[in-house]
DNA sequence: CAGTGAGCGAGCTTCCGCTTGACTT
């Protein structure tokens, strides 16, 4: 017999399904083993050297994987085709060497580009052996991840008590939404006026339109800011005569969009039904693994938990068979649509997009199995990756340019009607303005028209938004940082540490959330920076490749990084609170009104109470959050000499 | 006399990425 790891318990069914017999496969779930939470599991000191420890949780899951491996010739790793597929692989294989399972066995390793019965049989058909710099490339990784977190946090815990965590990842995305908060707060919004024009045609036909170009010059946003400006080019304007100077017509098209990945899904869902990142994952784990139909579990879509945007050669002809079939020829593009060219940044690709396992199962005739979040989901999953291979949409988009007879002002009016739906029929986009525009009336080059309305219109600049869940999940994507597994923890631990709010579907953060991040901005500059995680991924590219040694790296990475730590250490309290004055103001030392907190501070100062102790108390008691027990506490003499660290 | 609260001291917290299923609301 033949032993087969893969990392999901789901996929291990489908590909026994594929190898009969001869092959047992099962899963790892997940990395088996990892760094335990705790200090020293890395050792700078000697040559980075890591402590491993099984996982609590898969220890059961890999007793079945020695047993089976105790009856097996060979055991083929056919973990995902990535840098952490990698990094499981080795994992496995350590474990089994350490117990003493390799002797007399062949071990291989094998990667499948899509979970297809002949992607699989020929990914068996050749094999290879693990590769030892990806496998490098993920230790860099993990070591680093370390450290900057069970460095930072301490510090914070002494420093900054109430700030709990801090990471490569969780503290850009808290960093991202206390920036945005800081531009809402110092914005400034700006008066503008637009002017759009009604015209009439000789047969009395209305045409709406906006001014281009005014006295010769080009219409911007910010040309008419003062309703004085606006009458008096109203008053020029009326004074003119004006004809029609070109008419454009034109035919535009709508390209479908790519099937989804996880970071597209999660806000697709949370725009289209308002489900949180870690909701829409919920429901697509439980379309993955399986739902029950009449008697027989059957899996619904493919994996949930990926960054890659194509499909299997297979899917793609099933999915063009079933388009000719129910929608005809004429929805069907001649070559299959690719997507693979726009990649997100460090994108792994190791999976396919999440597409329906089985294009014939219409949502619709899935009803009566699943629950109504998970049709929701289903079939915006579906329409998406079908629409991704139709046609494009079709627009007649006409433009009609009215210009005055000495050629100083004029107004553009544009209208579109779509005349093929093409994609649109199984996907429904948010409709744009640019859609809905009015037919326009047949008018010719020549044309006399006149004036029937002037529309002015005061407009405000607006601030930028908050960030929601799905925009949050959008920039980390952008920046590359953090992967689809993770992007619903990232938002449950900002919020769990109490660093962040979600008031109406929006991120604001907490006191502590832009004290934190101050904080890490003043002191640890480098390592919350936006392009900190990309720079990081082109060294482990260079690992991978051979170009550098991951000692190399984090050598280099350490040397900086403890040092700063040090310097950190050392400064006092009172120096710290002056950095985070100067950049948040009166946030931190703003007069607390609650009597409790001044008559526990005054015991402070007065030596009766300890700082420390009345800090815990007051937390607990009075249910304050440590911040403003904080801005308390700081006034303190105690305090302001540095004895609280 | 019982219950309450002040005060003290010891011990704890933490990263990212890969899995699932057991929790709660």
């Amino acid at each position: 017999m033949n032993l087969v790891v893969v990392e999901s318990p789901a996929k291990a069914k489908t590909i026994n399904k594929y190898l009969g017999k001869n092959y047992k496969v099962l899963a790892s779930y997940g990395h088996i083993r990892d760094l335990p939470s705790k200090n020293g599991s890395v050792n700078p000191e000697k040559n980075f050297e890591m402590q491993w420890e099984l996982d609590s949780f898969s220890k059961k899951y890999l007793k079945e994987i020695t047993d089976a491996a105790k009856e097996s010739e060979k055991i083929i790793l056919a973990t995902d085709p990535d840098r952490e597929g990698e990094a499981i692989a080795w994992h496995v294989k350590k474990v089994l060497e350490d117990k003493k399972l390799l002797k007399g066995r062949k071990l291989e390793r094998v990667v499948f580009n899509e979970i297809t019965k002949n992607a699989v049989l020929n990914g068996i058909n050749n094999p290879r052996q693990i590769e030892d710099t990806l496998v490098n490339a993920y230790l860099a990784r993990r070591a680093l991840d370390y450290l900057v977190g069970f460095n930072i946090s301490p510090i914070l815990w002494t420093k900054l008590p109430g700030s709990k965590s801090a990471g490569r990842v969780q503290s850009v995305a808290l960093k991202l939404i206390t920036e945005r908060e800081h531009e809402i707060e110092s914005f400034k919004p700006e008066e503008y006026w637009s002017i759009n024009i009604n015209f009439q045609d000789s047969s009395k036909n209305i045409i709406s339109s906006k001014i281009t170009i005014f006295e010769n010059d080009k219409v911007e946003r910010f040309t008419f800011k003062r309703k004085e400006s606006v009458n008096k080019a109203s008053e020029i304007i009326k004074k003119k005569n004006y004809s029609i100077k070109d008419v454009i017509n034109k035919v535009y098209k709508r390209n479908p969009l790519a099937p989804f990945t996880t970071s597209t899904l999660q806000q697709t869902a949370s725009g289209k039904y308002g489900f949180g990142a870690s909701r829409t994952m919920q429901i697509a784990q439980k379309l993955y693994q399986g739902i029950d139909i009449d008697g027989e579990t059957v899996g619904l879509i493919t994996y949930m938990r990926t960054d890659g945007t194509n499909i299997s050669k297979e899917a793609e002809l099933d999915f063009r068979k079933f388009i000719k079939n129910d929608y005809g020829e004429k929805y069907l593009p001649q070559t299959p649509n690719s997507y693979s060219g726009k990649k997100a940044k460090n994108a792994q690709e190791a999976h396919e997009a999440i597409r329906p396992t089985n294009i014939k199962k219409k949502p619709n005739d899935l009803k009566k199995y699943l629950s109504s979040d998970q049709v929701k989901l289903y079939d915006l999953i579906w329409s998406r990756a079908l629409s991704s291979q139709m046609k494009p949409a079709e627009f007649d988009r006409s433009s009609i340019q009215i210009t005055s007879s000495d050629n100083s002002v004029s107004f553009n009016a544009s209208g579109s009607v779509m005349k093929f739906d093409g994609y649109l029929k199984v996907y429904t986009m948010p409709v744009t303005d640019e859609d809905t525009k009015n037919i326009l009336p047949e008018v010719k080059i020549g044309d006399s028209v006149s004036i029937d309305e002037i529309i002015d219109e005061q407009h405000f600049t607006n601030p930028p938004p908050r960030f929601s869940e799905a925009s949050l999940v959008k920039k980390l994507e952008e920046l590359g940082i953090g992967r689809p597994s993770t992007y619903a923890s990232i938002i449950s631990v900002l919020s769990n540490r109490n660093y962040v709010d979600l008031l109406n579907k929006r991120f604001h953060p907490t006191d502590r959330g832009k004290l934190l991040s101050a904080f890490l901005e003043k002191l640890f500059a480098k390592y919350v920076d936006y392009n900190f995680t990309a720079n990081l991924e082109d060294q482990l590219d260079d690992i991978t490749s051979g170009k550098t040694n991951y000692i190399k790296v984090l050598e280099d990475f350490w040397k900086d990084f403890y040092s700063n730590v040090g310097s950190v250490k050392e400064i006092r309290t009172r120096e710290v609170l002056d950095m985070l004055n100067e950049s948040l103001g009166d946030l931190v030392f703003e007069k607390d009104k609650d009597d409790q907190i001044d008559r526990n501070c005054k015991a402070c100062e007065n030596g009766t109470l300890s700082l420390k102790n009345s800090f815990h108390k007051l937390c607990n008691f009075y249910q304050l959050s440590r911040l403003q027990v904080y801005k308390a506490t700081f006034k303190s003499k105690s305090f302001a000499d540095g004895k609280f660290i």
